[in-house]
DNA sequence: TTGTAAGCGTTATCAT
DNA sequence: ATGATAACGCTTACAA
């Protein structure tokens, strides 16, 4: 086995000179520039070709002061935050819009304290044109530090404190209270609720929406279980629930994760749904339709939260000054209610 | 609201100056080389802290050919491919290792045909220090590309097709041989198989390891459905299955999604898991726990492969050259058997 | 130990 | 339209 010599890639001197003109009009040529004559213009079309010329975008990069990346943070106690597939939609929908804008994605999981610091540098660097942070906890470091590297940052989901000048989410209040309204349409009145984090955003609203439907139909919370979002955490919650508050007929979880959680302890209790307890979820992801019984769930456009915050970065890095975004949400009725 | 003009950000000669040393000493101090006095070196971190000195990545790529990344490269059709849990968890283990190397994550998706390209350049323009690249199917053109760019690259999972001299692995028909195995110790001999995607080297192995299991205890295949990967087309597999051969009495899949997408046909279908049909996955993801019944599976080590990937990619850009790996598999006994 | 000077591969400025 | 020349911000011989 030899060690072949890695061949050096030719740079745009060499291309200019196979070219027979200068590296600026190479360059011009390159960048199709508009001040270069349509002779010249060949040629180095020509000897880019044949030498196989690829520009080195690390060179380029620090000539035009742009990084030709953009980040997405996800902040969280756990790496493992990941294997919820709400990101993966998230991230499909981010890489689809950077793909027409070109620009490549790092991917930085701020999970631990050695990952925060990355990310601080990674801002205060410049490693980046912006970035996207997503799922920031109560008063994470993170939100400071975004807004204070003086770099474009666009959030997913409105932090707990504070303001932010860009992000995008989604009308979380309304779809719980949307959901919640389905159940007491349905002659639901014991209606308990499963809940996020209670140190995000998401989560505070979404028990919010619960809150102010039932308080509107002169109902009461019956109920409540504090959840992480996790199927795991969606099972102890039901668990919960059903030791203190055995007659409820209803549950709105915070997201489907935990409705499904919720859907196997019922199952374990021998308590049928719907017919005994009606569930409703929050997401809409594949999970519930595949779940047992189908869930009824607030569907949110996961991969447009994706989209639409890379929107608003690119156009903050254009120098746009994009207004806040909220998605709408809607109700799926499924077997579940 | 004013345009606060963006104040540049201090240089290392900037610091130098402060420090009332030469630009080399700064910079020797900076990444504690051996030959600076200890004076000058204090001086100069002091003065790095003052100014808030941070290096500018860009430029010290450019110098040192090292672009403080590494690309994860995922294949196949649809974007929505990361929707998998599966993903997020291998990024997990990826970001854990990388984290300590300080590097960053550039992730593709090369979904498009404009994603292929952009690969392409990512690779030749050697954007990145190294790649790992998952989920390839048939003869991907990423797979030669990847091979010729000159990059290190490490595989998560062979390839069908061709040999490629560093991957990571997980014993695949070891695992499917267990798994039926364990179905044929239960004395079950009408068993079928729901394959993965047959282009790919894991959904080919896994079958192959249903096949030598049957064989070898003198039973042969019973019926045979194709699916790709995903718990959509394990409910179709299954319904096909029930159909042209509703005598089965046993399953097994080529991973847990499909596995948990026919526990729903299943249970549709009226018939009762285990008691009627046996059916094992592949995988170990929390769905898996959660499925109802629970579900037997054939557990791989989803964040290790992540890991190993990112080690072996390190030594591989280290200069060394590490073997491939294969990890094991464990078979998990749940409820579904 | 120290510093000078020459890269790294582009783009941008500014005369011509 | 064109081409020197100077950035961009850092590392690294090489010499002292």
């Amino acid at each position: 086995m030899t060690d072949e010599p890695t061949r050096r890639r030719p740079t745009l001197d060499e291309v200019a000179e196979r070219a027979g003109v200068s590296r600026t009009a190479a360059s011009r040529a390159l960048n199709n520039a508009p001040n270069v004559s349509r002779g010249k213009r060949d040629a180095v079309q020509r000897a880019i070709k044949e030498l196989g010329y690829i520009p080195n975008p690390t060179a380029r990069a620090l000539a035009t002061q742009q990084a030709g990346a953009v980040g997405l943070i996800i902040s969280g106690e756990d790496p493992a935050v990941l294997a919820d597939p709400f990101y993966g939609q998230v991230i499909a929908g981010v890489a689809a819009v950077l793909e027409e804008a070109d620009l490549h994605l790092v991917l930085c999981l701020a999970t631990s304290t050695r990952g925060q610091v990355r990310v601080k540098q990674l801002l205060q660097a410049r490693a980046v044109d912006g970035v996207m942070l997503m799922s920031l906890r109560g008063d994470d470091p993170l939100t400071r530090l975004a807004l204070e590297a003086d770099v474009p940052a666009v959030f997913g989901g409105k932090p707990l404190h504070g303001q932010v000048p860009y992000y995008v989410d989604v009308d979380n209040a309304s779809g719980a209270r949307e959901a919640t309204d389905h159940l007491i349409s349905l002659g639901r009145t014991r209606i308990a609720t499963i809940t996020g984090l209670l140190d995000t955003d998401v989560g505070r609203a979404r028990r919010r929406g619960y809150t102010e439907a039932l308080t509107l139909a002169g109902l009461s919370p019956h109920a409540e279980a504090a959840g992480d979002f996790t199927e795991r955490s969606g099972i102890a919650a039901m668990e919960s629930l059903l030791a203190r508050a055995p007659d409820l007929d209803a549950v709105f979880a915070a997201n489907d994760n935990m409705a499904v959680g919720a859907l196997r302890a019922l199952h374990r209790a021998g308590r049928s749904v719907p017919a005994d307890i009606a569930v409703v979820g929050f997401d809409g992801l594949t999970a519930s339709e595949i779940a047992e019984p189908a869930l009824t769930t607030v569907r949110q456009p996961i991969q447009s939260i994706g989209r639409e915050m890379t929107r608003m970065l690119l156009a903050l890095i254009a120098g746009e000054k994009p207004s806040p975004l909220i998605l709408p949400t809607t109700l799926i009725r499924r077997d579940s209610t």
